[in-house]
DNA sequence: ATATTTTTGAGCAGAATGCTCAATACAGCG
DNA sequence: CGCTGTATTGAGCATTCTGCTCAAAAATAT
C-alpha cells in the first residue's frame, strides 16, 4: 500500500470538498486529464485507501436525536459473545475496543434520556458486562473528516 | 421533518448496502418506479435526512495507523478559543462536546505512540486546556453504522 | 363519493461512465 | 547521457444514468 502523494491527496480533497463531483469535473477543476483522475481513483479503491462512497443517514433524522458514548467494562476475557450482544443492539452505531479505564466503548444513539437508560439496562445486561459509564454529547464540533490531513498531503513533497 | 416511512428505510438499507447503486438499481431492486425512488431520495436530501456522500478516505491509507480518543478538561469557560486551537491540529480528525470528567473528546489519528505523544502535548499547549486523558483504539468492532437502526424501520409499522 | 397525494410508466436530451488505444512526457538507472 | 519502464494525456465509442416533464393509474384522505 503506497502512499498517496500529492496529486492523490488533491483529488481526495476535491472529492471531499464535493462529495457528489463527477471524474470529468474532478479533472477539470485540477487541471489534469479524465483518464488520469479515473486511473488514480481506480488505485486508491483497490487498494482500500479510498472506502466505497457512503451515503450517510443521520441518526436525528431517523428520530434519534441524542447521542452517548458509553463506556463498557467487562469481567475477564469473554470478548467475543460480549461484543455480539452489544451489537445486537440497534442503538448501538459504533463500538471500539480501547485501552485505559473501560475496555469497549460504544456510541450510542437514543430518542430521549429515558430511552438512553433503557438501552443503558440492556447494555448491562450483556454477558461479562461489569460497569458502563455514559457521557452525553453536547455538541460535535467537528464531525469526523480528514480534511486538514489532506491539505497537509496535498503540499507537493511532506509526505 | 417527517419521520422516515418504512419505505424510505427500505431505499436507504440498499443504499447502505451498495453505496454506488444507481436509482435505477435501487428501483429493480425494490421493486419500486424509478420516480419514486428518485422523489424520495430527493425529499431525504432536502430535509436533510439524508446527507451528502462522503467518500470516506481512511486515515491508515494516509500512514495514521493509530487511533485514540483523547478526553480534554478546560478551565472555565473558554470554550470556542480552545476549540479552535484545537481543531487547527490536522490529527485531530473529530471533535465532540460532552458532559462528564471531560469536556470535550477528541478523536486523533497519528503515525505512531511517539507521534501521538506530540500531538497530546499539542493538545496541552491549546488555551484553557488543563488536563488531558489518552485511550488506544485496539481494534474497530463495528464502525460507525446506522444499518441496524434501518432496519427496524424498514419493517412496516413500527415507527 | 370526491379530492388530494403518491406512484407509475414513458419519453427525451444531455452527460458521465468504463473502456481502449496511441502519442507524449517523465522518471529512474546503467 | 541515453535508454527504458511508467504515468499522463487526448481522443473516441457504446452503454448507461441523470434530471426532467407529462399524464394515467393507484392509493389515501376528507
Amino acid at each position: 500500500m503506497r502512499n498517496v502523494d500529492s496529486i492523490d491527496a488533491r483529488i481526495l480533497l476535491a472529492l471531499d470538498a464535493d462529495p457528489r463531483a463527477t471524474t470529468v469535473a474532478l479533472a477539470d477543476r485540477l487541471g489534469l486529464a479524465r483518464n488520469t483522475v479515473q486511473a488514480r481513483l481506480k488505485r486508491l479503491e483497490e487498494s482500500g485507501q479510498l472506502r466505497e462512497p457512503s451515503r450517510r443517514v443521520a441518526p436525528e433524522g431517523l428520530g434519534y436525536p441524542l447521542l452517548a458514548l458509553i463506556t463498557i467494562s467487562i469481567s475477564q476475557r469473554v470478548g467475543h459473545p460480549t461484543q455480539e450482544a452489544i451489537l445486537r443492539i440497534p442503538e448501538v452505531v459504533e463500538l471500539l475496543v480501547t485501552t485505559g479505564d473501560g475496555d469497549l466503548l460504544a456510541r450510542v444513539v437514543a430518542r430521549d434520556t429515558e430511552d438512553l437508560h433503557r438501552i443503558t439496562n440492556l447494555l448491562l445486561e450483556a454477558p461479562g458486562v461489569v460497569r458502563s459509564n455514559t457521557t452525553i454529547v453536547l455538541l460535535e464540533v467537528q464531525p469526523f473528516s480528514v480534511r486538514s490531513l489532506l491539505e497537509r498531503h496535498a503540499k507537493p513533497d511532506l509526505a
